[in-house]
DNA sequence: TTATCATCTCAATGATTCTTGAATTGTTGA
DNA sequence: TCAACAATTCAAGAATCATTGAGATGATAA
């Protein structure tokens, strides 16, 4: 990740649409949704609207996707997500590790340690 | 933090002259920099274009100000970006915690963790 | 093959955003 | 008070972005 790549990711999260397009995706997991869901739930969106954002996305890295049948599925790119949480926090930390401490203890809460899932 | 307050920061993220104010700030630490200091390290931006991305900066909560003598300082706001961190991972863990553990490993081979240092 | 469904592409319009330059506010020192 | 400095505000123009509607592509089933 870096300075361009971050650009375009913060770029594609600043709109409410894809913002609300990533937060489903991510709920929805590994499986994906269909773009005519996406648009469904996206308070009944034109497809061309939802073409547009979706690809946006895509372009940004932040989600994939792949033909099924005759539906394209979506699906969040995690890596991504926590390559952009890793900039950022990179950024913060540059000689201010106290500045990382919250995020941690959010982290913490939010997702119980795995008990020595990866041993780096 | 909001779905509101996100999407303004990650707007004000979105901008690659906003970008590097912010990297600049949170490396400059809590004593900040005046903004004409800013101003020359962004390949010497004029004035009122400075003036323009940090009151875009200090809109989103991600910076801060005070008026020294003549110059007016600026720094990084550090809790709204562990907020929008943990807004953001919020979104990633909902049903899905090995998507944090990435992000996890970050943190922690950036920020190494203080011992006790507060506890909670 | 033909009809239908799911999605994408394209061009046009309207809305936002960024930059520039000139004028203004607030602070300090002579 | 006056000159100089630091930063802000404002208006105008250029550039970028989002939405719409019409038409095209690709896949399935009859």
């Amino acid at each position: 990740m870096n300075e361009k790549q971050a650009l375009n990711a913060f770029a594609a999260l600043s709109q409410e649409t894809r913002l609300r397009i990533v937060r489903l995706l991510v709920t929805a997991g590994p499986e994906g949704m269909p773009a005519g869901a996406i648009g469904d739930a996206m308070d009944g969106a034109s497809s061309s609207r939802m073409s547009f954002h979706l690809s946006h996305l895509e372009q940004a890295g932040l989600v994939e996707s792949r033909r099924e049948g005759r539906s394209i599925i979506y699906s969040a790119a995690l890596t991504t997500l926590s390559g952009l949480v890793e900039f950022l926090m990179r950024d913060c930390c540059q000689g201010h590790p106290e500045v990382c401490n919250p995020a941690m203890a959010a982290l913490s809460s939010c997702c119980e340690p795995t008990k020595e899932t990866s041993h780096v």
